[in-house]
DNA sequence: GTCACGATTAGACTCAGTCCAGATCATGGT
DNA sequence: ACCATGATCTGGACTGAGTCTAATCGTGAC
């Protein structure tokens, strides 16, 4: 979880991202936290102490990062799309008053039952999202 | 499945609904195909023949029937929200290419090892999408 | 007929996300 | 050092889903 900022170059790297300054502070912002956070919340972090990354280079970098893999996205707010340093197989917990997500490790969960794929199809992965409510 | 207008006036009242003249249009959209539909294929649908319904009904009309559990919300493409006329516990398979939703039904469909909930959460439901491509 | 009240409406508005054309930056060759 | 080149970044215009508002409509009670 302690990401420095060189060893998210070379993970940079390892993807094929150029690291440029603004790209490390966005996935630093991402990875140092370990959070599923929107672009908005991106735009304000890397932002906070003083202004040097534009809402259209979080926006492309974000989508470079998706294209390349070093993170994902989770759809289950219809407002916003949340961005996901953890590209491990697994699933969600939803807090449905609060808007909170919470990962759940995909070893150890099992789904049984699933009828077959249509011909000709073939499974990109399975979502599973746990919504709770605070009681 | 073929629904009549008039079984759907009942349903409406049954879920403590005012049938209008709109909220039957738009119930007949989504259940007589008994599809996911996004809210512009409702307003296309709907005013297919002669416009008779305003975008702004049709949003009140699918917010109301969701409140009222009359159908509910697939959330899976951060574009835009799909309303689904099948409210009992089921599950999705998502063709990430095309954008179509298939049902699963949840009855034979079994998740085993979910961590416990935080203390002093309550389930309120638990989604799966299968996400697949055409191959 | 008039009144009340729920429903519908056009159109302005919001907000996430995209697009574009110009500026800036990094790199490598001379 | 100097320039050329391509990649990156940027402000601001734009798009499209969804919401809001204030005016109008429809219906039933009186
Ligand atoms: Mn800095
Ligand atoms: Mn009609
Ligand atoms: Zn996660
Ligand atoms: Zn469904």
């Amino acid at each position: 979880m302690p990401y420095t900022r060189d060893q998210l170059v070379e993970q940079l790297r390892r993807h094929d991202i150029n690291p440029t300054h603004q790209r490390i502070e966005i996935a630093f912002a991402l990875y140092s936290r370990g959070e599923h956070l929107s672009a908005d919340q991106v735009l304000a972090i890397v932002n906070d102490r003083h202004s040097e990354t534009s809402k259209a280079t979080v926006y492309n970098t974000l989508n470079l990062f998706l294209e390349k893999k070093l993170i994902r996205e989770v759809i289950v707010d219809p407002n916003k799309v949340f961005y996901d340093p953890n590209t491990e197989p697994h699933h969600h917990f939803y807090n449905v008053d609060t808007g909170e997500l919470a990962d759940i490790d995909a070893a150890g969960v099992e789904v049984h039952g699933l009828p077959p794929l249509p011909d000709g199809m073939v499974t990109e992965g399975v979502d599973i999202i746990v919504r709770v409510r605070s009681r």
